[in-house]
DNA sequence: GCCGTTTTCGGCCCGACTGTTTTCAGTCG
């Protein structure tokens, strides 16, 4: 039997899910197992070792009969129950629910009536004109089916953030400069900084809804009409991404940007402690619930401030709409002020055409000033990584001198840091030796070989890594790149441990393609008192954007302003780098 | 299937839009 990981435990409950949608089951029913798969997967603390132990019990959202199941899971490594709902369906028929416009329904009677359970079984039923004839499909669901089919195979089916954010702007912008649009913005998961995003979510407030879904609708970046209604229009952009609309009047704009800003976890949670209040809260306004009339009359709203604080809660940053605590945390007035992109001061963690980036010293230099940057970092790549010409202590040497000097003639305008992203190397040594890392002002240590190391021995690795007094930081930590490559497998607990451990901070790379440490894991490093650093991984000056992207997910991870190296002031920096390691302290 | 200082049973969010229907089921968010 195969280890159970956590991972195992939530996607068998999905799974279950599912199966039980397709049947028809109750509603309720599977939403307690969806519920459940979330818990699972974004539990804190050893999930698996409680299930194996039957210790669940007290778990909010995990009854008897999921603490049963969850324990058999653990234990046996397969569970009874979902093995006979799983009865014939092979691996491939899961894919049936990515296609849009097929839920659980559709997908059961395409099963039933023509044995339909893979997306090629689908496709090949649609183009023999097979669909049309069962009941409740037609010529249009079939085209449409194809449609999403294809659209599957050409585009991903998520973005990246600052694929996202740059169409968003450009959208937003023209939103806000209609005429009869009184204030818009966007919403959903790019207003809470996902790492990466499905589709764009705009509302604007207007008295002439139907109008503006029309103009809208008619947009010349538009590849595709998806819906168009009197109030809702979605639309879908060349490169594939969705985007939806949402016109509301301006008294239900703040109820409308709450509501579809999310997270769906974060609003079932808000919108029960409105119930309990005597009120319910949809995404046009406060309601009278039920039969118990509010105590007081229903308060007016002019944003979203308003909102939180009717239901007795501190304002909430989108970010952190993720119940996960936020709530709690608000009620009891102890949510964290958040950092904010005007608070950063300089960046580590860059490349120049010493090794693999594209910009010389001066130049990346340059744009940092233009930032309004007081410091920068430069850490290119050690020699074994050879692939992006990784420097060589003699390489490493003369960029240093060239650092110094530029300091000697314009530290006042921009002071640098001279430093090495130095490659952890497979069996946890480094690239460098002590004394070459000693004459560097801060050294960044990467693995960017070897991924496929078990969980034990890549930690090892790392935890050696970071062991050593010269590593100031741990980069990308888990080599992640979104959309593309899945991350190698660490553990991250023992890592913040030790980071916590030995003064070693934490890069935040903001590279969108990373985000790496991922956000789930910061306010628990956060507590434990590991510093984080925000790091573009800058590869050219324009790279220095990504800055605001790792604020996103700094916030999204509870950072305050004193969590962030990068908030600290020239002199900080500079104390704290010239203090042992093992002196440092936040 | 889960939950409870109103409840151990009866709630658990529901509105917009589309397509297939001929008044509504299914999907989506």
């Amino acid at each position: 039997m195969s280890e159970v990981t956590r991972e195992t435990l939530s996607s068998v409950l999905e799974e279950i899910a599912l199966l039980l949608e397709i049947q028809g089951e109750n509603p309720f029913k599977i939403r307690a197992y969806r519920q459940g798969a979330e818990i699972v997967s974004s539990f804190d603390g050893d999930i698996v070792a409680r299930a194996k132990d039957n210790d669940l019990k007290g778990i909010k959202g995990i009854g008897e009969a999921l603490q049963d199941k969850l324990h058999e899971l653990a234990t046996t490594g397969s569970l009874e129950f979902h093995q006979k709902l799983r009865g014939k369906y092979p691996d491939t028929f899961f894919d049936l629910f990515d296609i849009e416009g097929l839920g659980p329904k559709k997908i059961a009677a395409l099963h039933k009536e023509l044995g339909i359970a893979s997306i090629p079984d689908l496709k090949a039923a649609c183009e023999s004109n097979k669909v049309a004839g069962l009941s409740g499909f037609g010529k249009k669901t079939e085209q449409k089916i194809l449609e999403a089919i294809e659209r599957r195979e050409k585009f991903a089916d998520r973005f990246l953030l600052h694929t996202a954010t740059a169409a968003a702007e450009t959208i937003l912008e023209r939103i806000r400069s209609h005429p009869d649009v009184l204030r818009a913005q966007w919403a959903g998961s790019l207003r809470r900084s996902k790492e990466t995003i499905g589709d764009l979510d705009f509302i604007a407030a207007t008295s002439k809804p139907a109008d503006l879904t029309a103009w809208f609708s008619e947009l010349d970046i538009v590849t595709d009409v998806i819906v168009h209604g009197d109030t809702k229009c979605s639309i879908r952009l060349e490169n594939g991404l969705q985007c939806d609309l949402r016109a509301v009047s301006n008294e239900q704009y703040p109820f409308a940007l709450q509501y579809f800003t999310g997270s769906k976890e974060h609003n079932v949670a808000i919108r029960s402690r409105a119930l309990k209040q005597g009120l319910s809260l949809n995404e046009y306004g406060f309601t009278a619930a039920g039969k118990t009339t509010p105590h007081e009359p229903i308060p007016t709203v002019h944003d979203e401030r308003d909102i939180y604080r009717t239901l007795g809660l501190d304002y909430i940053e989108p970010e952190l709409r993720e119940n996960h605590g936020e709530i709690e945390a608000s009620e009891d007035g102890s949510l964290p002020r958040l950092i904010e992109l005007e608070n950063l001061r300089g960046t580590f963690h860059n490349h120049t055409t010493a090794s693999d980036g594209v910009a010389t010293l001066e130049e990346m230099a340059e744009a940092a000033i233009d930032l309004g940057l007081r410091y920068l970092g430069i850490a290119d790549h050690s020699k074994a990584s050879f692939q992006a010409n990784g420097l060589d202590e003699e390489r490493l040497a003369k960029q240093t001198e060239e650092i110094a000097e530029w300091n000697r003639q314009r530290g006042d305008e921009l002071w640098i840091f001279s430093g090495t992203e130095v490659d952890i190397l497979k069996d946890g040594s480094l690239d460098f030796s002590d004394d070459t890392l000693a004459s560097l002002d801060y050294c960044v240590a990467s693995v960017h070989a070897s991924f496929t190391l078990d969980e034990k021995t890549m930690t090892k690795r790392i935890i050696q890594a970071m062991e050593n007094e010269h590593v100031t930081m741990l980069g990308h930590l888990t080599g992640r790149l979104l959309l593309r490559r899945d991350e190698y497998a660490v553990n991250h607990e023992k890592i913040i441990d030790c980071a916590a451990e030995t003064r070693t901070i934490i890069e935040l790379n903001c590279n969108p393609r990373r985000l790496d440490m991922d956000w789930r894991w910061w306010r628990k490093a956060r507590d434990k008192g590991v510093l984080c650093s925000i790091n573009p991984d800058a590869h050219r000056p324009e790279q220095f954007q990504f800055l605001r992207f790792g604020i996103g997910i700094a916030r999204k991870g509870w950072l305050r302003r004193k969590d962030v190296l990068n908030t600290f002031t020239l002199d900080e920096v500079k104390d704290y780098l010239g203090t042992p390691k093992a002196k440092r302290s936040l």
